[in-house]
Formats: C-alpha cells, sequence, structure tokens
DNA sequence: TATTGTTATACTCTATAACTATA
DNA sequence: TATAGTTATAGAGTATAACAATA
C-alpha cells in the first residue's frame, strides 16, 4: 500500500521552482508546455511525412491561397531565408505551387494542389484527434482565456524595444 | 463561428487563421508567443552573458542547492547530454560547482557560487522587470488560468503516448 | 545489469549578410 | 533606391547511441 495514488506528476516533484523563479520564469513553464506540443506534434506529422514547420506552412497556405512568402514567413514568424527550404520542401513534393504574381513579376503567389489539400486535411484531423487529448480537462473558457493572454503578450512585443 | 472582429493588428491582418487552423494549430500561437518571450530573454538577459538555458539553469540551480545533472536536466525537459555543455560553461565561469556525492560517486551535486547568486539576484531582476511589459494589460486571474492550462497540458503529455 | 555523467554526432531551427531580378 | 526571393553560412538547440565509472 505504499503508492497506490495515481501519480500525474513525476517530474516537478524533486526541483523546487520557488515564487521567485514562478515570476520571473515566465519562459521556463511556456517552453515546457511548448516542448510538450512540440514533440506530440512531431510524433503525430511523423506518418504524414510532414514536421511543425512544414505543416504550418501547409495549413496556411490552404487556407490562405496566393500567399506571398514574405507574408508566410511574417505569420509563421520566421526569417525569409528560412521559409525557402521549407517551400522547397513542399514545391518538390508536389503540395504546393509557386505561381509568379503577373502584377508584380517578383513575388510568388504560394497555392496548394488537390495532393496538398488532401494530405492536409488528412494530417490536421490526426492533429486534431491527439489535441483532444493534451487539452483534456481544460473547460474552452480557460482555453480560450489562455489563446488570449498569449495574443496580448504577442501585441505587447513591441513595448520592449 | 467567424471572427468578424477587424484588428487594427499590423501583423496578422493579412493572413487569415481560420476555425479549423485554430483548432488544429495549439503550436501556432504557442510557438509566435514563445518566441516573443524567448527573444525578448535572450536579449534581456545579453549584458549578463546568460542564455535562456544557463539562465534557467542556474536559477534552478541556485533555488535547489545539491540539485544533480539527471534532475535538473529532467526539470529543463533536455536530455542530459545536452545539459552536460550547459553546466560545463557555467563551471568554467565559477557561477556553479560541481561536487562529488559522498553517498553515490557517480553523481554531482549542484551548488551556485555567490558570484552565481548574485548574477542570479541581478539577472532575474531584469528578467522581471522585462516580464512585467509584457504582461502589460493581463489580469492576474488570466495569468493564473494560463500557467494552469499550460500545467495541465503538460500532465496530460503521457495520455498521448 | 542499471545508472550518472560524458563524448561524439547528426539533424533541425534560427539569424545575418549579400546576391538576383524585378519594381 | 527599395523590395521579393534566394544563397551561403554560422550558431544555437535537440536527439540518439555508445562509453567509463560507479552502483
Amino acid at each position: 500500500m505504499k503508492k497506490t495514488a495515481p501519480e500525474p506528476d513525476t517530474e516537478n516533484s524533486v526541483v523546487t521552482v520557488s515564487d521567485r523563479s514562478l515570476r520571473t520564469l515566465l519562459g521556463y513553464q511556456m517552453k515546457r508546455t511548448f516542448n510538450v506540443i512540440q514533440s506530440d506534434l512531431t510524433k503525430t506529422l511523423k506518418p504524414f511525412d510532414l514536421r511543425m514547420l512544414t505543416y504550418t506552412a501547409l495549413i496556411l497556405i490552404v487556407d490562405n491561397p496566393g500567399l506571398r512568402q514574405s507574408q508566410l514567413a511574417e505569420a509563421m514568424d520566421i526569417e525569409r531565408p528560412n521559409l525557402v527550404v521549407i517551400v522547397d520542401e513542399l514545391e518538390r513534393r508536389e503540395l504546393i505551387l509557386r505561381d509568379r504574381v503577373e502584377s508584380d513579376r517578383r513575388a510568388y503567389a504560394l497555392k496548394a494542389t488537390l495532393a496538398g489539400r488532401r494530405l492536409c486535411e488528412k494530417a490536421s484531423a490526426a492533429v486534431a484527434a491527439h489535441e483532444q487529448l493534451l487539452l483534456k480537462g481544460i473547460s474552452p473558457d480557460a482555453l480560450t482565456t489562455t489563446v488570449k493572454v498569449m495574443q496580448q503578450i504577442e501585441t505587447n512585443r513591441h513595448r520592449t524595444a
């Protein structure tokens, strides 16, 4: 009868995170949580041969046909050079197309192919199912609040510059 | 379900994140927010010659004297091999010590030096000040809810395995 | 045989400067 | 001159296998 109680948390039991740490380590919990989501996402997307970045790019292109690379990079919060290889990969696998923009021949309009849309649907269904498990026990209200807090932090970004 | 509120958001105004995306892209907003926090943290810690990882390790060692490397790695949610270089750096700068544990001579007990504790205090004060700016306009209740949601997601982690 | 810390290594993600072709 | 996309490259962060010393 020693440890019959279910132990939901085997990790944090050892290390004490002091109040000081909690106050000054906003990034601490967020990083741990982000790691959980990212590693789960990685596993979930593996069967589709997608990573978090390629999946995010694909879903944004599917939902925003004609998107330009610079816009996509901004939406994904990555630098333009780093997006190139991602778009390259999606294009090579014929999941998206790079269409030249007539009015501005420097730019590309990104569009998903039929195969891209189909893969996107299958992958996002799998991701949604996994997320249900990750979000178990969290009320819709709490989730809404969390998203709003994150958006507010993002809005405050330039306050610190 | 549609979001009709047109926001004066400079970044997101171009790209529409559909409801489907919002549901299946939990990682999307969290990554953006985490990027904000991490890049702000990076700038804030630069004067102290610390990065997010070295800062987190230092503050956890200061708050948990005698911590072992494997425990610290678990707390930081990184693999043990990746922690070695971090501890190496902190030790080389004489901010922490590696003390052999008498009862288990395989392990090290990590302890902060006086210099380490002082640097930690100065750095965490700077971080706390910056965080106040990032958290402007967010109620304590909302923040509490957010932290609880993140912890719940972490608890749900093994549900998905 | 298992665990602590370590080395080596490979892969992904990120950041910056400089280039090309268009505007 | 400025912008969209590109190339090249360097630096972080991460993940895995294999090893020595100790349990």
